[in-house]
DNA sequence: GCTTTAAAAAGTAACTT
DNA sequence: AAGTTACTTTAGAAAGC
């Protein structure tokens, strides 16, 4: 008997933070390898740190977004090796600017086949959206948590919007509690 | 005081000329897709509605009439797949499905997912296969989608793949390439969901 | 609204081998 | 027919068109 909480795993977090400092784009894609700044095609420049894995937008106003890390201690892990980088190319980085979690993606698994078609039905046709002629996910909006659920036919479901890592663990006990409550799982 | 009066008669004037429009390209675009007056009706009252509640703002005239209609056709019980209306647009077909959830949610029309066998009359007919496959083809569709193979698959091409057991079934073979044409999805698609649906009926 | 970044889910499509 | 790549959906920030 597993439980889907523990089956959550995050995907992807997404922060933003800012060094406090404008920036000179133009020379900083010049002295920072590996950066790819294309500013016809968008106003950010593009860094990517290997370890922990993540991608850097770095604006002119120097705010930063950070995306792609795979846990909240990645994000500090990634933009603290930015802030390093910036230092070193005589940029002033504030002490320890603020990081803010915007976004986190988590996956998950509910153990059992559902049918999507009862679902959109069961849960209400308002606050769903299924359209499998368009995408094989059941988009499910939640109050509370507020996130969005995306549930695939496996019982795989993908949970996204939240800002804190418990909102994940809230939404699944939620959503398999309202499903068990339709008696549609399992 | 003149000038407000001016303004007034030309917004209006614009209004009811850019409703004419709309109502023109439903009667276009059904005309081409072959739907019944009625759909057409309810097209345009779902394009009324959605000016009244003023969706239209920061989306295109032609998207949200494509839209209605797209809806009225799922409404009515006679769908057209998002890339059959598609080509009698002159939208593409991403901003049309992003057109058709934003009213759906927003007029509240609640419709149900698009049952695959509402596809079985017309794209059978449209390969000349019997009453006898058709049939045979909703029945397939039934037993497979009740074992829960539907979830999450394209109602067009669970339609396609269960017409072309059927017409194996009842001796009227259609290769799958000509289902696959009718219903505007790949070969792959059909040999996929074929397989899955044999083994739901207990075949194979 | 769009542009860019990353990541998961599962289906479908368009290529090449 | 299989394999690869890529696109569909969700959320969120950034600056600018």
């Amino acid at each position: 008997m597993t439980n889907p909480a523990d089956s959550i795993e995050i995907q992807n977090v997404v922060a933003s933070t800012g060094i406090g400092q404008e920036l000179d784009l133009e020379a900083l894609a010049e002295d920072l390898p590996g950066a790819d700044f294309n500013p016809d095609n968008f106003p950010g420049l593009v860094y990517r740190t290997q370890e922990p894995k993540a991608a850097a937008l770095i604006f002119r106003s120097g705010k930063i977004v950070c995306t792609g890390a795979k846990s909240i201690d990645d994000v500090h892990e990634a933009l603290g090796i930015i802030f390093e980088k910036l230092r070193g190319l005589q940029i002033p980085v504030e002490d320890d600017p603020e990081i803010t979690v915007q976004n986190i993606v988590s996956s998950a698994d509910l153990g059992h086949n559902l049918n999507l078609n009862a679902l959109a039905i069961g849960l209400g046709l308002e606050d769903v959206e299924y359209e499998p002629e368009q995408f094989p996910g059941l988009v499910y909006r939640m109050d509370e948590p507020e996130v969005v659920i995306l549930l695939f036919g496996s019982g795989k479901i993908v949970i996204t919007g939240g800002k804190r890592t418990d909102d994940a663990e809230e939404a699944v006990k939620e959503i398999v509690e309202r499903i068990e409550g339709l008696g549609l799982l399992g | 005081r003149l000038r407000k009066w001016q303004e007034r008669i030309r917004t209006k004037d614009a209004g009811e000329r850019n409703l004419q429009f709309a109502l023109s390209e439903i009667d276009r675009m059904a005309s081409a897709l072959g739907v019944p007056r009625s759909v057409r009706e309810v097209a345009s009252v779902i394009y009324r509605r959605a000016l009244n509640e003023d969706l239209i703002r920061g989306r295109s005239i032609e998207g949200v009439s494509t839209a209605a209609l797209y809806a009225a056709c799922r409404q009515e019980g006679i769908p057209r797949s998002l890339d059959e209306v598609a080509d009698v647009s002159r939208v593409p077909q991403k901003e049309i499905g992003r057109t058709y959830r934003y009213i759906s949610q927003e007029l509240g029309l609640e419709l149900k997912p698009v049952d695959p066998k509402q596809f079985v009359p017309r794209f059978a007919s449209a390969l000349q296969l019997s009453e006898e496959v058709q049939s045979k083809a909703t029945e397939i569709i039934d037993v497979s989608a009740e074992q829960g193979l539907l979830s999450g698959k394209s109602p067009t091409g669970f339609a396609a793949a269960a017409i072309y057991a059927a017409s194996l079934l009842c001796n009227e073979k259609k290769t799958q390439r000509e289902v696959a044409d009718v219903a505007q999805v790949t070969e792959v698609t059909i040999r996929n969901r074929y397989q899955e649906q044999i083994e739901a009926m207990g075949f194979r």
